[in-house]
DNA sequence: TCCCTTGAATAGTGGCACTATCCAAGCATG
DNA sequence: CATGCTTGGATAGTGCCACTATTCAAGGGA
């Protein structure tokens, strides 16, 4: 199909595809002419995935492109790739400041995750940018004196287990490998706002049956 | 204290903490004389909380003033303020495409709270930001192909519930209605990165035990 | 006295995600 | 074949947002 159809069955302008095009975002089409080219039904399936990512995942467009570089990049191995496909999406990362609170903070998150049984290798850590989020966030609280001590986050860690049991469930369901990387990029961005939308309004039902 | 004082005991810029004060986030500091200000320990307190929610929960600062005028509006009993504080929150909302995939994401989520036994008022659905955007978010996932029905929306409602009971118990430890307002803002927002971090942690712990 | 700080007002910056304009090369139609 | 429209590529511009820098006059401290 050509550019036009291609904007049409997506949904999204041309001028914005070709903005993708030319931030590697999609690959670019077969040149047919000097002046046309063709798009395949994988390139409409691609551009639905990014345009997921961007508007409901708020992942930047600079992060979309590590993404899908890391999930299309055949010199590693399934394993691989779906690590680096996942690390490569955003933890709106802070510039850290140097409080002591982040510092207690770090002791209570390296606690938990003792708790919880889970192989935080020394190095694998700070490499991953949720763990350094993590991080920032219990220290932001601490510094407004709200409780976020191991004995509070742990009901959310045993929490975050069953959804990655659920999810990787999901991921497993893919028949094929590239569909696996793509499932687990996807379900791990676009489950985030269903996760946060239920929190919120499972916060309003509470708050109503408790008042 | 004075506006220097505020800052380096904040961490915040002069330059911003002005900002902030235009943009109404901050009350203005009691004048001492034509070119003075005096500010107190709860400007502190509130300019944490402010910076809190910009920098770790990503809210936006017109969503943040709005949180706060709802916070302090007197004129609301605490139930209602509570609501309003919470409800000014922002869900990054889309121009929602008319899509046949919208239609039946609805329906998806309207069995699920039914399931789930939430008393969704008619009305009060459409007035929730939450809810508009968990039927995004589903429509976006069923656009590309991924399953998203009621059945596998179920667990991770079941697992919201958990996590409302958890947090209210929190804001219940609060003494003063003023604190629980407070707190309900800043858990509902701080912990949402918290939550996250702990999944994609979760989900890299997974996938490193089933690989 | 002199200079530094303070607070107010205003304008400017940088990043991001597009979006508008231009251009030359086709293709389609009479 | 002429003509006008569409296509893809390149470049520059837009709008928003969260700050940030500048300028100014009035205080206050050494």
């Amino acid at each position: 199909m050509r550019l036009a159809e291609l904007s049409e069955r997506s949904g999204v302008s041309t001028a914005t595809i070709k903005y993708y095009l030319r931030e590697g975002l999609l690959q670019p089409g077969r040149r047919v002419s000097a002046t046309q080219a063709e798009y395949g039904e994988d390139h409409l399936r691609r551009l639905r995935l990014v345009r997921a990512l961007i508007q409901i995942g708020g992942v930047p467009v600079a992060a979309a492109r590590e993404v899908i570089a890391a999930a299309e990049d055949e010199s590693l191995d399934h394993y691989l790739r779906l690590g680096a496909a996942t690390r490569a999406l955003p933890c709106p990362e802070e510039p850290a400041e140097d409080d002591p609170a982040v510092e207690t903070a770090r002791r209570s998150v390296e606690a938990l995750l003792e708790q919880l049984g889970w192989s935080s290798g020394p190095g694998l850590d700070m490499l991953n940018p949720a763990h350094r989020r993590l991080i920032d966030s219990v220290a932001a609280l601490a510094r407004l004196g709200y409780p976020c001590d191991t004995a509070h986050l742990l009901p959310y860690g045993q929490l975050a287990v069953q959804l990655a049991v659920t999810d990787l469930d999901m991921v497993e369901e893919q028949p094929t490998p590239t569909g696996q990387i793509e499932a687990a990029v996807a379900l791990t961005v676009l489950y985030e706002p269903v996760l946060l939308s239920l929190r919120r309004m499972a916060h309003a039902e509470e708050a109503a049956r408790r008042f």
